[in-house]
DNA sequence: AACATGTACG
């Protein structure tokens, strides 16, 4: 623009009409040089024109922060709008937030003369979807059947993904078959849609259905990012090495989201070395990349690499989050490392993170396998918020350990209120008795555990031998080679329990 | 002017 403006005779031969200032605001991008322009639309009468409000809506919001307010401004004095003017406005929201402004509009919108049209739709949806507003999304489903434009293939597509975010994943997957002709995007939704809700197998499942059926779509990282999840859940490790192959394959480049996917993967599939390898591969690394890796430092039992590698995170500027602590405590708590745990808890206030039940329950999950039950139990005490089923079921899993069984009684009986659901902790408790010969107590546990009902599926181990997955539970004797198995673990601890000596020692 | 992606205690 300045360079334009040094030009004699410039502005006589270019017309200053909405085009100029369109054309002009595509090539600026900084916060000045947009108010300026903006500042130069209205000066020259041009203010009332709704595709350069529109234009300045776009261009307001890209800036970031604050900028959607300055955007908002613009929409709100423009004196006539049009469905783009709208939609640019809604998307803002609806991509920046508060995705509940993106609703509003659109409630204001419907009362208008201007109709919404297959544009608009993917915006609200996105917006309800972002808030898990399920019952605003169904009546905007309905709004867009009533105008004909639900079988738009990018209304579809954000409806599948809205039905998978609010966990009406059949619902979805019913939307996601209507479609004639599916997008990659479609298919993508869909997957992640699954792999979000658990649905390890389905979310697998579709992706050969995809490569089986659609010759045209191809996956591409979004859904590698979003099948790898699901590869980690079912410890698939012949499916996320597929996706591992595909991503260098096909040339992708190695970012923060597949790797931290891919390390994620690896990590549950028991290969600690590749999950390493792969993390130094990330030319630009970020949070999750690092809460991924620290988490699989920690299960893996290596807690001083973890607590190094969460330090370096640090130096590195990178501010860790709630998710990052419970990696790095769980870490600490797995190895026996009270002090540097206790150490990253008091961390947590400085680097303005809050407390919530789940660290609490690490804290005392740390207290409680190094023995410190007094410790743990004062611990509680001491909570600023009272404590929940997390923080109690920690402390009974200790009580197991060191088989505090009065103990036990107190974390069960808190239990039963807080979290009558959950199946694995009474078990808990009910072997404990039998472990010392209290038949009754166990029975009564174990009835009392029926009598509730629900039963929520034990949590189990697997691994995958060729191509079949083999899962292991608790006190589990299914398995056909049971007792070759068992014999190995026998080994194992014999094994674990010498090494221990020698530590000792 | 469009919809889809990663990390979480026991």
């Amino acid at each position: 623009m300045p360079a334009w403006g040094s030009i004699p005779g410039f502005h006589r031969v270019l017309k200053r009409d909405s085009f100029y200032y369109s054309r002009l605001l595509q090539c600026h991008s900084s916060p000045k040089s947009v108010a300026r322009i903006h500042a130069q639309i209205i000066a020259t009468g041009h203010g009332h024109n709704p595709f350069l409000a529109s234009k300045l809506v776009s261009r307001y919001t890209d800036l970031g922060g604050r900028g959607i307010d300055d955007a908002r401004r613009v929409f709100d004095r423009a004196p006539q709008r049009d469905i783009l003017l709208w939609n640019v406005m809604i998307r803002s929201y609806a991509n920046s937030g508060p995705q509940t402004e993106a609703i509003i509009l659109y409630c204001h919108l419907r009362r208008t003369s201007v109709r919404p049209n297959c544009y608009t739709y993917p915006f609200v949806i996105k917006a309800c979807a972002a808030l898990g507003d399920e019952n605003e999304g169904r009546a905007v489903h309905a709004d867009a059947v009533r105008a004909g434009l639900d079988s738009d293939l990018f209304v579809s597509n954000a409806l599948v993904a809205f039905y998978a975010k609010c966990c009406e994943i059949e619902t979805a997957r019913n939307l996601f078959d209507e479609i004639p002709v599916k997008d990659l995007v479609s298919w993508n939704s869909m997957i992640a849609g699954y792999s979000q809700n658990d649905c390890a197998y389905e979310a697998i499942a579709l992706l050969h259905q995809m490569l089986r059926e659609d010759v045209v779509t191809k996956p591409d990282r979004v859904t590698i990012a979003a099948l790898l999840p699901a590869c980690a859940a079912l410890a698939a490790v012949q499916e996320g090495m597929w996706a591992h192959s595909y991503v260098i394959k096909t040339g992708m480049e190695m970012d923060a989201r597949l790797g931290s996917g891919l390390v994620s993967m690896y990590a549950n599939c028991g290969r600690l070395d590749t999950a390493q390898e792969l993390f130094e591969r990330v030319r630009e690394p970020n949070l999750i990349l690092y809460n991924s890796i620290i988490r699989a430092y920690g299960m893996h039992g290596h807690a001083k690499e973890a607590v190094v590698i969460f330090s370096k995170m640090l130096e590195m500027g990178i501010e860790p989050d709630g998710i990052c602590f419970i990696c790095a405590l769980s870490a600490c708590s797995h190895a026996g490392m009270v002090h540097e745990g206790f150490e990253i808890f008091e961390m947590m206030d400085s680097y303005g993170v809050e407390k919530g039940q789940v660290h609490y329950a690490c804290m005392v999950d740390l207290l409680g396998r190094a023995g410190q039950l007094r410790r743990a139990v004062e611990f509680i005490g001491r909570m600023p918020v009272d404590p929940g089923g997390d923080v109690w079921g920690a402390l009974l899993g200790a009580c197991r350990i060191y088989n505090d069984i009065e103990l036990a009684e107190e974390a069960a009986k808190k239990l039963f209120l807080l979290d009558p659901e959950n199946a694995g902790r009474y078990a808990a408790l009910a072997k404990m008795y039998e472990d010392v010969g209290r038949w009754e107590d166990a029975a009564r546990v174990r009835k009392a555990l029926r009598d509730r009902g629900v039963r929520k599926p034990l949590g189990c181990s697997m691994v995958e031998v060729d191509t079949e997955v083999h899962t292991f539970g608790v006190e589990d004797e299914s398995h056909p080679m049971t007792a070759e198995i068992y014999v190995v673990l026998e080994q194992l601890q014999k094994l674990v329990v010498e090494d221990e000596i020698a530590a000792i020692g």
